[in-house]
DNA sequence: GAGAAAATGATTGACGTCTATCATGATCCA
DNA sequence: TGGATCATGATAGACGTCAATCATTTTCTC
């Protein structure tokens, strides 16, 4: 009845227990003959390597790092301190996480900072996705050396990681414009779509899905050219102002990327044609959680970031236990509506400016 | 720099080991003044039970059981086909899980049940909450004895169970309100819910918020008295039918029980006037996600049953290691257009008739 | 077929906890 | 003050794996 043993699996193959060990614990020296007799036996006991007892005998700590980007976006603040909770609760664990601050999009610095975890022999990274030669280069070698890498946020290609936690972002997009859709009521309408930059690949997928929804499902609503708000609230305050101005008929605002606040004010001081415009944003932070309570806005996205930090260390420990990933579906995004919002837990980060 | 063990306890407090064990294992024969000492040293120390250590020295297996009411309702053949894959899952983890079937609202069984679980010496218990009087004296017994008692989908008095994994039913009836509020764009209409019947706890919740919210926020549509289908799909179709008969004015369906392929089989014949009414309909199952797909419907709400039973496995491994339960934030309903469905896993069950 | 190389077997201590047993010391009550 | 009770200490085996070491056998090579 009880789970086979390593000394199970070796009596059951005809080998001692160190020819079983050797081929389990890929040691060597072990003839093609015995190592295959080892592993069918393996296979018709079930065996399964007590995690426990293998992680008891080495004394082992796990050792994760979790790199994420410094101050600028408040997203991250959250996940950072999400990360920095998850630390506490871990340490109770034997797991030893290690959060890392680069600045964003400094490239070098974050292929550095990886460099610097391999030597510091961590077991698994979790980390911003982030196309560059340089950062793909360091992550090739650290996977080399068996650490697990898992992106966050945004993607890689496939070789570059182990495996990727977030949300789909043009999945994320076509929501949006049937949300919208919806809200129109089978009127036409006209939609202004307001972007970080389309630089971001988070951005243009989402943009990218919005427009192909729109187009097919709701052909009487038109959309805009994309403003530009380069993440920064003043920059989207002035510009989605001026689209408004130029465009008396918007009946929906979409910010797909940061801003909110900027895009908020605005809404505040409201004094278009009513109803004001459906408007749908990103991230539930502070700004967009008032908003939202306010009657400000309509629709919050949300990536989740707890679920995110969650499935992305339980990825980590299974590679770090050298267990198989096991297949996760893909993570979808939340959506908020002033009825719908989660109680508050601690304080809550703010998006600056 | 390693984590201190309860030898190093024992050493600090001035005590053998034996002593430090007798306290923490709580096997009395301890004066209170050492008992004070090793308590103490716990404390400074930061010493936390190696729980891998502990589980492997007594090979211990968790005993798990989940109890889930039978057939007849395909969300509960969708909750077991779940546990059923974590059954297998955990194997591997020195857990096993047993899944018990009982008849819907047979509480004696239930009751009866939960004892022979018992018997068996479960560590811990998954069930549907259900509050009769035999129900709860059983449940209050197996605690007594240190067993977690986790309640799904339907909560029951604090003092009953040890945590409770679902969603808030109020909260999902008022999301809704404002989702087919914000479909009618400012326009007035008329909303038609249909219930199983007002006994169950979890539907007149959600008929209370949807009653709430739209009285708030939406006087301009209506909501009309329910329709009670008894969770029949036959019974929902004719008394769906008979109401849009009677009122041609009806701008949207919320059908916040089961039986939503009589609701689906009306829509497809749909010859009323153009548009159809907004949809919206409870759970994830083959006819509804169709439904979705197809465009005869609009909105899914779901309880995500994945993440209640990953989220109650967690809380009861908890309980068997004697670890504090964390606190976990209320499990938030997904909402489901047709562009954010996820994709399908295996093969989702029907629901029946 | 001798010698080198490779493969295998046998065994041991460590990891931290649990459970058990036995011996010893302290305290209590009559 | 003797005997019973209680508190404490010391210690050992078990759990399953890992990482060694050393001895022995098999296989290969010339």
């Amino acid at each position: 009845m009880r789970a086979p043993t390593l000394t199970d699996v070796a009596r059951h193959a005809g080998v001692s227990y160190a020819t079983a060990d050797r081929v389990v614990n890929a040691r060597g020296g072990v003839s093609e003959k015995s190592a295959n007799r080892v592993r069918q036996a393996i296979a018709e006991l079930g065996y399964v390597r007590n995690v426990a007892a293998a992680n008891l005998s080495q004394n082992r700590t796990y050792r994760f790092a979790a790199i994420v980007p410094g101050g600028r976006d408040t997203f991250f603040s959250r996940i950072q301190a999400l990360l920095q909770k998850e630390r506490e609760r871990l340490a109770g664990d034997r797991v030893d996480l290690e959060i890392a601050e680069v600045d964003s999009f400094d490239h070098m610095q974050l292929a550095d900072c990886l460099l610097r975890l391999e030597d510091e022999g961590v077991d698994a990274v979790a980390m911003v996705g982030t196309n560059h030669p340089a950062v793909i280069r360091a992550m090739t070698r650290l996977r080399a050396r068996g650490v697990t890498i898992t992106t966050l946020v945004s993607d890689m290609p496939e070789g570059a990681r182990d495996a990727y936690v977030g949300v789909d972002n043009r999945v994320a997009g076509r929501t949006v414009a049937r949300l919208i859709g919806m809200a129109h009521g089978g009127r036409p309408g006209i939609v202004l779509p307001v972007i970080g930059a389309m630089t971001a690949r988070d951005h243009a997928d989402r943009l990218a899905g919005l427009s192909e929804v729109l187009t097919d499902a709701f052909p009487g609503i038109r959309l805009l050219h994309r403003v530009e708000g380069r993440d920064q609230a003043d920059l989207v305050a002035a510009r989605v102002g001026a689209a408004l101005e130029a465009e008396k008929g918007i009946t929906a605002i979409y910010n797909l990327g940061a801003g909110n606040p900027g895009l908020i004010e605005i809404l505040r001081g409201w004094s278009g044609p009513s109803p004001r415009p459906v408007v749908v944003v990103h991230e539930l932070l502070e700004h967009s959680r008032a908003a939202l309570e306010e009657g400000l806005i309509d629709v919050v996205i949300d990536q989740r970031p707890e679920d995110e930090i969650q499935r992305a260390l339980e990825i980590m420990r299974r590679g770090a236990d050298r267990l198989p990933p096991d297949p996760v579906a893909p993570l979808g995004a939340a959506i908020y509506v002033k009825e719908n919002l989660p109680p508050v837990v601690g304080s809550q980060p703010t998006e600056r400016d």
